[in-house]
DNA sequence: GTGAAAGCGCTAACAA
DNA sequence: TTGTTAGCGCTTTCAC
């Protein structure tokens, strides 16, 4: 493999010179320059990141992405779209995939020093870090799609962008309660997980008691790790147990639609006999019969103003600032007035 | 942030000896060994990838994955069981995401040459690459879901592991004409990109020839870049144009839901007026309504399959090999007998 | 405008 | 068992 010595060798300049016209240095002769550039091409060329990165004093600029539960296909649009505005900002990206059990808060404090990164953005973390392990990334950091809530971690130490979990599913479940509904449960995360699953619980809870509605355990269905299946199987045993529900406000569009199936298959129709109601705004979902009703997130704007954020920050010495971003709301067809408002109420 | 250096001056040993206890080398004593570690615990100290890999003089254990189109939830599954496939095979995996416009051939020959690394997997490209693109790489090379069908590169040069596109989509095709359906229509990607989908529009048109049937263009549906958007207009226009089609094959799980979608928006059902066959199996369409009939790619083993022939060829000069994976036919509710069977026969 | 040389943090001979 | 030393390929002063 061609190094830097070879180019060097085979044109007759040193290799400093070489370094100089590879890096667009100013003073290099346009002879030496073309002399070099032809030599490159000559030789294949390719300079050796690994050295150039060791060699460098100027910062290398880079940061580090923690995505925690990739296979979740809300998160495809935002890590493209962090990594295309690190592409535009002339960031590396070091994507660090870790399952959802793991401790993505030691996991991003290792790779940013042992890859020397700038800044690392966290998808789909935890809410609980503590003091101590915020320091321990020595770097800034933006927590994408969440906010550190339960944790005793400074709100200076650290960036957040996200919408306002507990308020858009107020909002969701509002919409709801404003087409009648009384009866209305909610589909959860795993139990207990101090996640965005329990903020979006909060707003669902707060939502019912300011309407005057109680809040039911038994209207409650958590499915581990929002997969389908567990979804699935949990909106069917609700359905058992409490026939009377006409309403199911599910923080995910994937469990809402494993919802929808599972309401189907029960030999029910939804909205006729049961509203639906979500937050996410998957792509996919614009084309469910009928069309999901769910709250849409801007995936691209979410990781774009993370990206913005962060480099803000390492660049400027920015402060560290928690922003909101809005949803909009998908009007689709899994939402109807309730038929059985007047006894129910 | 802390060196080698520091370590070894902090505990009075010399660096060699500090590589020495962090590499599990023997010959270390237990002493020795205790007292580096405690430095390195009470300093904070990791190693620092950037110079470990350029110093190291045994080849650097990684791989790298070119993946064009990304954003199709198809991939995710192959990319985290390569992920994991690497990990346990205790190699370090470098993903690069292309748009779907990119050249994958000149980027991956960029990222191994520029990262040193020992292998490259290309996942979800283009089937022409020509016998100079194939040198320019210099390592083992495996195409994951796709064989290089069209271009004139040597079969001997790479492997591949996919599917056997034309024979799975012949038989796709075939469970719709066992079923006596006659006018069975094609949802394709873009116009002749020489990929996937023209292989797969082979099986469908031997299918067809087999069965006596016509190939008839204006059966034929091309959704630019296999997006749900252009999926659904092209399928509401084919049955403004041929209102006897009773089938749809389509190339691909999330453009036969936006079909089903059209379908049903222009008030005909699935499966009575049309049945609905793909490819891929998402996990997230055994949620539609009806389930949608589907055969179902083992994506964890296509990734994990790739993985072990890559390094099979890497570290013991395996022969390059070309394997299909086998599909399963998931039997949905998609797919029904022709109604008009014997009046269009 | 160009070359010589020092070193980035680490590994791996080779000595001791 | 441990220390000394020479690089890995590159960037970057500092001379010339």
């Amino acid at each position: 493999m061609a190094t830097i010595k070879d180019v060097a060798a085979y044109c007759g300049v040193a290799v400093s010179t070489v370094s100089r016209v590879l890096n667009g240095h100013p003073d290099v002769s346009q002879a030496t320059s073309d002399k070099v550039m032809a030599a490159v091409r000559e030789l294949h060329y390719v300079p050796n990141h690994i050295a150039r990165d060791l060699a460098a004093t100027r910062p290398v600029k880079s940061i580090g992405l923690v995505v925690r539960g990739a296979e979740n296909p809300f998160y495809i649009p935002i890590i493209a779209a962090i990594g295309d505005a690190c592409e535009a900002a002339g960031y590396t990206m070091v994507l660090r995939q870790i399952p959802s059990g793991a401790d993505e808060a030691g996991e991003g404090a290792e790779l940013v020093q042992s890859k020397r990164l700038m800044g690392l953005i966290l998808l789909g973390g935890r809410f609980d870090y503590s003091q101590e392990e915020g320091k321990a990334f020595g770097v800034p950091v933006v927590c994408c799609t969440f906010v550190n809530q339960f944790g005793d971690l400074d709100q200076e130490s650290y960036s957040s962008v996200s919408i306002d979990d507990a308020n858009e599913a107020y909002r969701a479940t509002h919409e709801l309660v404003a087409n009648g509904h009384r009866h209305i449960a909610v589909l959860l995360d795993a139990p207990d997980d101090r996640s965005i699953s329990e903020l979006r619980y909060r707003g669902y809870r707060q939502a019912l008691e300011d309407a005057g509605l109680p809040v039911q355990d038994d209207l409650v269905v958590r499915a581990p790790n929002y997969t389908m299946g567990a979804a699935y199987e949990g909106v069917r045993a609700l359905i058992a147990r409490r026939p009377d529900v006409t309403a199911i406000f599910s923080v995910s569009d994937l469990m809402a639609i494993a919802a929808m199936k599972a309401i189907y298959d029960l030999g029910f129709d939804v909205p006729r006999d049961i509203s639906l109601i979500a937050i996410d705004g998957l792509e996919s979902t614009r084309y469910s019969i009928p069309v999901l009703t769910t709250f849409v997130q801007p995936q691209r704007e979410l990781g774009e103003e993370s990206v913005r954020i962060l480099i803000d920050t390492i660049e400027n010495g920015a402060e560290s600032k928690h922003v909101f971003v809005g949803t909009k709301l998908r009007r689709g067809g899994t939402l109807a007035p309730c038929r059985t408002a007047d006894e129910a109420a």
